[in-house]
Formats: structure tokens, sequence, C-alpha cells
DNA sequence: ATTACTATTGACTATCATTCTCAATAGTGT
DNA sequence: ACACTATTGAGAATGATAGTCAATAGTAAT
């Protein structure tokens, strides 16, 4: 029933671009910013929806940050994981079908239906922590 | 140097108290609610206050719920993970002591330092299915 | 008990991310 | 070019959580 038909606009462009460019994960206000400061004159509140169909889209993934805010990323195929840089953001990407299975499994063996999980691992990247030592 | 002594309240032990009643993970809002409605005079901020410190002390825990809200939980002992009904939030504790070896060596196979992870599964619950097929 | 000290409280305000409203604008197919 | 309507942007609204500060109430010593 809704039928929405999408429209192509170059604020969405500027999105899918400015979160490409991004290292790691970046919430909406800082993509917002980003954008700003290029001269653009999009709105917040169309960053926020662009950013919510491209995460619909698939075409970028999302977390929350431990202080509860949303944070996207451009994501390459598939279902996968993250581990990140506690201070500077920096992502990689990981695999853990061991995980995901056995996080399926203690679903299912408890009776629990349609699983999903949340799995990110934190730490502090090889970088930072020399920063941290000077 | 902060050396400030910890006294005992009874606003304290009615938020402790009503955690451990509670089924499941509950949001501050939702225990202050609870607490009221027995007849407490008790104030929000406190209930945010007193919470953050079971947390600290670790008598409770906490988790983002998907939409981005705190929810706590009195816990038993150690470092566990939960699977979290999505309809009626009920847990179940569970242990994961491999896919904590395998979040710290994937952490530290690519350089980072003091890892820490995030594994909470998701699912609808055996009660909550039979309702939902009603 | 009384007192002095200060951690804690509660009502209120502030903050901050995110969402909503709605009139104005601009893709899209004809 | 034209109508149709999805999308935009500015600002207001929401909602969770944190901060402020005078008043209150644990606590230990008297």
């Amino acid at each position: 029933m809704p039928e929405t038909i999408k429209r192509n606009t170059w604020q969405k462009s500027a999105v899918r671009h400015a979160l490409s460019e991004a290292i790691g994960f970046v919430s909406a206000q800082q993509l917002h910013l980003v954008l700003k400061n290029h001269g653009s004159s999009i709105g917040l509140a169309t960053v926020y929806r662009a950013l919510n169909d491209l995460v619909s889209s698939g075409e970028a993934d999302s977390l929350q940050s431990a202080e509860g805010e949303l944070l996207y990323r451009k994501c390459g195929e598939g279902h996968h994981h993250h581990l990140i840089c506690r201070s500077c953001g920096q992502t990689v990407e990981i695999e853990a079908e061991k995980v995901e299975s056995w996080a399926d499994q203690v679903a299912k063996s408890h009776g629990f239906s349609s699983p999903s999980h949340t799995i990110d691992i934190f730490g502090t990247c090889g970088r930072c922590q020399k920063k941290v030592a000077k």
C-alpha cells in the first residue's frame, strides 16, 4: 500500500558521498557539519532522513556509541561486525561466522525465534595507544 | 583524591528493590513510574543517580535498547551477556567464554588494546510467539 | 540526645540527539 | 512546458538524561 516512489536529489548524493569519504563511524551531526563546511546548504533533518534511507537500503550500517549517539558508516556487502577504536573511531570490519551461528543456536535453545544480535568490539588502536604514551 | 563517603538512603534501597522486582530490563523512567505508583515521592533525577551508582558498583547491568534508551537490570556475578525478548523484555543470562576470548583475540590481532565488547542477542520468546499467533 | 558536617535529594532547568510539521521547492513522467 | 507529489529546510517539539542549588537528612563525634 504505501508505494512511495523514491527520487534522487543532490542532497542524498551529498550524504552518500560524505559518508564514503569519512573514516570509520561518524554521527549525523558530524556529517552535517562537514557538508556545511564544504559550502552545502543541506539541512540537518535531511541528513538524518538520508542516513535512514541509506541504512534501510543496506548501503550503510549504523550502531550506537557508548553515549547513545547513532553512528553511521558506508558498508560493504553482507552481514558483518566491527572492531572500533574508542578514541579515533577507526573501524575494521570483521567476520564472525562462528559467533553468528553460536548466537542463533543460543537463541533457539532457549525457545527464542527470529534471532538477531549486536556484536561489536571496542578497543584502542595502535596509533592512539602511541598518542596516549606521549 | 575524591574520597566521597557513600550514605545509605531509603531512596537507594527503593531503587534497588524495585530493580530486583522487575522482570528483565527496565528503563529509569519505568522504574520511576513504578515507584511513584507505589506511593513513593522519589524524584526522577534520583532514580537516575541511584541506577548509575548501582551500575558502577557492579550491582546492576545496563544496555541500550534499539531506540537508544538505557535499560537496567539487577545482575548476578561476573561477566556475562544477555538474550532478550524483543516484545516482553524477558532476559536470559548467557555465558560466552568462547566468544569472549574470540573478541579479545580479534582485537589483539588488529593491534587494538584494552578490548571490550558488546554482545547481546535479541529474539522473540516462546510466550510472545504464541501471543502473536493469536 | 544534640550538634556539626556534608552527601544526597528533589524540583526545576539545561542539553543534546533525533523527529516532526508544514509551507515551499524541485524531481519525474507525460 | 505541466501537473503531481516526494523531498526539502527551518524551526519547533520530543524525550532521555544530566546539571544546579537550596533544603534535607545520614553520620560520627560530643
